[in-house]
DNA sequence: TTGTACGCGTTATCAA
DNA sequence: TTGATAACGCGTACAA
């Protein structure tokens, strides 16, 4: 209390009442006089009282406080995401303490462990690419320790998830562009460690394949690091030294598709007529590119929203995390733009 | 305690020892058997013990927790600066608190409200455009509580702030114009609530006269919203109905450039040849979009960093905010791109 | 080398 | 209608 913080002694002190009396009246519990009440609100205001949560906290076991995981804040979708949760949680009487991981495994449990021991109510988590074992977190799910998990869903029997639908946004990418006429389609992927990737991938496939397109593995190339460089890069390799040179690209993500536009451009190749290029997470900017990038939007904010919903109300023993249903997918809606658009 | 978390008493009791041999022996206090030690912390170990920071918290009247309120996290700009907020302040072992104003007042001040019974150490503020009044903010510091602002300084005597030379990014910016050949140039400015706001308006006036060029106030157009269809709205309508056709935009912000872009292409003008334009801020996109968009760089996870250096340094009393330097003025940096680069 | 007692701010319980 | 006491988990001055 390094700024004159008055307490509820300091009011009882001052009334010469004892500190349960205070404490009851400020909450307006009935069997005091309403004389003594409005005296207590008065000094209260004046001794510009404050309740104290740490106090509470500790004496509740209960903090009302979540944690977030992420890993970087300054990628847009997280950012989305953020807000998302923030607004949820706010409205429901909860803190939010965050923490990035970086992408880095240490971090991430060093972070959890930090928040536990600030008694956070529960988490909510997107683990990093680093991550694969989830030790971590499995034995805090079997202590019954309330996590769910967004985006990035790790493959724990019990776990909560909400992500989006991955595949069908994938699919619809694709097959979007096999609509508008293209028929060599490159897709750009991410790092394997994530469902995510696993999923957009298994989309482009599928969606390769209900249309008599075979998959040709050489046309599947992995960008582990997901910068804009390296999409340039290896989508101008792929235009110089595939023997059937692609017509189309569809990225994991939005930096690879715009490494993409940039590569194509490059190598004099007209967009959308002679390559069709999609992108995936509908960032911002998609639709302030020349020319303007379709891609595949995520309702981040609902993401954020929807996940931290679930955990309160895991918290609040509102749902049972053994009984309901385990994950839930939000739906992708694939915005058309001039980057992919022949017709 | 939803789970089963051991708590020091356990391990005492588990042991046959008092609490506050356990307390020692786990903090390495002398006077303590070195086999009690072992012991001791074999068991903390096995049962899982991890210490309470609530408890702690509640005994030394201090949180380790440091607050931040932000407009919006979905600001790319602000995302930068959280994280390096979150870097600094988990670095030096504090916690992060997180809460939006979604730019307004209530939320601003209920925000604070909060996380002051969360009994913050100190809190990192960027107040919201509705913010005029800073009577929740003097009050605090009267008290001596500790507080940064960062970005958007408020005109309180005392306060500390940290923000980037909003006045010299945009002189830069302008001069930058002018010796590109442009004469005739407008200035899209941001809500006059804002210092950053005038700073910029004030260093693109005095560019302008420093090269003998006279302020034409028409040429000046307000943004109160700060969206694309705003900016991109009224420079069609500058376009069209100034008598004296702009040659140039500098906006004061991206968004606000691309919106420009937009109008002048519409327009069927040449950009940069017909038109030059920069931005500041120089969100991500900027080098995405075609033209490259030229803009002031702002150093916003430096600005994150030195605000949350400079405020644990005074919570931790190695700063005295009475003494100190108020005002740390980061440097922006022009980032000259195809959008103003005529020769 | 270890234990006892107290206090941080709050509230539930029991007593008056 | 109000008060005294204990407890949440921890650290520490003092005692043994």
């Amino acid at each position: 209390m390094k700024l004159g913080q008055a307490t509820i002694k300091d009011i009882a002190r001052e009334l010469n009442l004892s500190a349960s009396t205070i404490s009851r009246a400020l909450k307006d519990y009935p069997g005091i006089s309403d004389e003594t009440k409005r005296k207590v609100k008065e000094v209260a205001e004046k001794m510009n009282y404050r309740p104290n949560a740490i106090a509470l906290s500790l004496r509740q076991s209960r903090s009302f406080t979540i944690g977030v995981i992420i890993p970087e804040v300054i990628h847009f979708f997280f950012s989305t995401v953020i807000s998302g949760i923030e607004e949820v949680a706010n409205s429901r009487g909860y803190n939010v303490i965050l923490s990035q991981s970086n992408e880095k495994l240490a971090r991430e449990i060093s972070s959890i462990e930090t928040m536990l021991s600030n008694q956070i109510d529960g988490v909510l988590v997107s683990y990093s690419k680093e991550t694969k074992n989830f030790d971590h977190f499995t034995k805090l799910l079997d202590q019954g320790f309330p996590i769910v998990f967004f985006d990035r869903a790790p493959a724990i029997p019990g776990a909560i998830n909400v992500m989006v639908d991955d595949y069908q946004g994938s699919f619809d990418a694709t097959a979007h562009l096999i609509s508008q006429g293209y028929k060599k389609i490159v897709h750009l992927a991410g790092p394997q460690t994530l469902k995510i990737s696993i999923d957009r991938e298994k989309g482009y496939r599928e969606a390769l394949e209900k249309n008599g397109i075979r998959v040709n593995p050489a046309y599947i190339i992995t960008c582990p690091l997901g910068t804009l460089e390296e999409s340039k890069e290896l989508v101008t390799e792929a235009l110089n030294t595939l023997p059937d040179r692609p017509d189309a690209f569809f990225s994991c993500n939005d930096i690879g598709a715009v490494g993409a536009i940039m590569a194509c451009r490059d190598a004099g190749l007209k967009i959308p007529l002679e390559v069709g290029i999609v992108g995936f997470s509908d960032w911002q900017f998609c639709s302030m590119l020349d020319p303007q990038l379709s891609s595949v939007a995520q309702p981040g904010s609902l993401m954020g929203a929807r996940a931290t919903e679930i955990l309160l109300d895991i918290i609040e023993k509102k749902l049972d995390p053994k009984t309901m249903e385990q994950t839930l997918i939000l739906e992708t809606k694939l915005m058309e733009r001039d980057s992919s658009k022949r017709f």
